[in-house]
DNA sequence: GTTTGGCACTCCCGGCCCGGGAGTGCCAGT
DNA sequence: ACTGGCACTCCCGGGCCGGGAGTGCCAAAC
């Protein structure tokens, strides 16, 4: 593979990106200083096509890039463009401005839908990787407890428990004392066996209690509320240029299924700083003609994922600049509130 | 005007909101046992045309209702269809299953969405029409504080406090108690005023971190996240039939402004159990061909407002009967959660 | 006076045809 | 190995046309 041939497709991939018409033989010579002819662009053409880098959306059209030619583009030839420096500026002053997790998470995803002009898709701060900072066990009534968990990154989880027992202020002291001595500082992933220890470390007279506190509190750290995700920039799946070739109808429903996102953003597990995942890379069938770009970000270690997610012929060097930009400076403000 | 006229009316806004497709003379005539040739409807609708109840897309096509039809429709003519028992069941159920106030709020908008097929929209309980259950203060560092403001409602809301010296467990404990014994059970609304004398009430040693307390106290209870809201059912504006004339672009970039939204909600002071805006009434230029149906929820008093939002074409008995089924419903819980 | 059948008229809609244009593949020449 | 030329293919938009649905009006009937 020649180098020439691996310009022509650059060319082919940019002037498609940015025009979002299949692009011919002439356009290529022509902007981009090759210094060869048409009819030589147009034998590279016809083997770019034959190892299925790009294709004809019918006889006698221009080409556009095949989901493997857009992966050689990111893999080899994209170079990740910068922000500038307004840019920068903005987000910074933007995320500075969030008061709490809520407004953190609310503002980057907003943030990145603007800068990318996509569908943004930001993961809260995932339990299972966060750590207890505090317990707080209020009585609502005497036989009726609110706790409030809050975790390190921010993240604030409330459930009511009904206990067998009207409990006194000093009780309810001890209980909070107790959660906390066990519980502050650590990880969620290892909050479930501790709790199941909680009830037998009480007094006696409180261990019923301290069993129908320690049961709720298992709920909450293994909760199914745990994956939860924000959404943002559904109006620029409207865009001229985003139309997919199907109906919006099964990308907007995709969008409010948390197991879908989920599985977009990548599995929990993954620890790689950035992800590209073109076309059916995805393995899920409605998003065959859509890039996701995806990112870790935490306090250190990665706690969550943020991404963005568009039509293949997507401005890759742009989108990968911002959602990297994002996903660091967010960690910073996490790292901050620790 | 006529009773047989009223009956044309109802037969065109019956017939048009199921088949999407402007209706003549001779369907209506046959299908709805008028007892009166086609040519009598014809009369009785160029008497109705006249009048601004319905139009003609142009010239030798049927009649389709205009917003002040659809208005006769909905004042006079709809009688409300309840839900069926089924139906009933599984909103309960459903909602019953909440966990936290945030769950309520996003079962109901997902509930809402899919019982009436359009896009649901959902406030939060407005921070000024609640009162305070409970107040938490936890020492983060010895000089940062978080504190935890829970409502009647069962909203938390969060802020960290920077204080100007360094606190021990014992003040901490003061202030709480001080800042509990001062607002617990006041209403958010007169908040501000007891917030202003909180630091004067603390001891003199205490006074500067009070009154850093009540700074951020201040800024949460007037917060700029006061109205928050949830949306679902985007997906159901690509439904056939909900086809707007213009693209649904400008639609769905309303979704995302949350002052949009609590615009077509309706102003927060009111306090009607039921509320349907058609076409130009909603006075917002993209949203002519919406009609939005709103209902105030909450235990007792109104501290909400949900709603769905369609095309003026809308199956309105239905609509009605599921908005009021689910405001009333969900009020039934938070009462229970008080 | 209201209702009815008849009838001419209007207008949309889908299918069809057609010409222009863009782009290609191939070939022969450099 | 590259280039210019050329015939070919196919999409796309515009214009044309006939069928169908619905109307408005009128004269006759109830």
């Amino acid at each position: 593979m020649d180098d020439r041939k691996l310009e022509v497709l650059r060319a082919i991939v940019e002037d498609y990106v940015s025009t979002q018409e299949p692009v011919g033989s002439k356009a290529v010579a022509q902007r981009h200083a090759l210094g060869v002819s048409a009819a030589t662009v147009r034998n590279d053409m016809a083997y770019l096509e034959e190892a299925g880098y790009i294709q004809q959306p019918h006889t006698s059209a221009g080409r556009i890039p095949t989901p493997k030619g857009y992966r050689l583009f990111v893999d080899r030839l994209g170079k990740i463009k910068p922000l500038s420096t307004a840019e920068r500026r903005a987000v910074h002053r933007f995320l500075s401005e969030a008061i709490d997790l809520d407004d953190v998470v609310t503002r980057t995803v907003r943030l990145l839908a603007q800068l990318t002009h996509q569908v943004a898709v930001v993961q809260y701060p995932s339990l299972n990787r966060s750590s207890v900072r505090h317990l707080e066990i209020v009585a609502v009534t005497p036989a009726r407890l609110m706790i409030v968990m809050i975790t390190d990154t921010g993240r604030v989880e409330q459930r009511y428990v009904e206990t067998p027992a009207e409990l006194s202020e000093d009780h309810i002291l001890e209980l909070r004392r107790l959660v906390n001595e066990q519980l502050q500082g650590k990880a969620l992933a290892d909050a479930p066996r501790i709790i199941a220890d909680l009830a037998s470390l009480a007094r006696p007279e409180l261990r019923d209690s301290a069993s129908a506190l320690a049961r709720v509190l298992l709920e909450t750290v293994v909760s199914r509320t745990e994956e939860r995700v924000a959404v943002a920039g559904a109006a620029n799946l409207t865009r001229p240029g985003n139309f997919f070739s199907g109906s919006l109808r099964p990308i907007l429903e995709a969008l409010e299924e948390e197991v879908v996102l989920m599985q977009l953003l990548g599995r929990a597990d993954s620890n790689a700083l950035l992800t590209v995942r073109i076309g059916d890379e995805n393995e899920i069938d409605d998003f065959r003609e859509t890039t996701v770009v995806t990112a870790g970000y935490g306090p250190g270690s990665v706690v969550g994922h943020m991404g963005v997610l568009g039509p293949t012929r997507m401005d890759y060097p742009g989108t990968i600049a911002a959602v990297r930009a994002v996903a660091r400076y967010v960690s910073e403000i996490l790292e901050q509130n620790r």
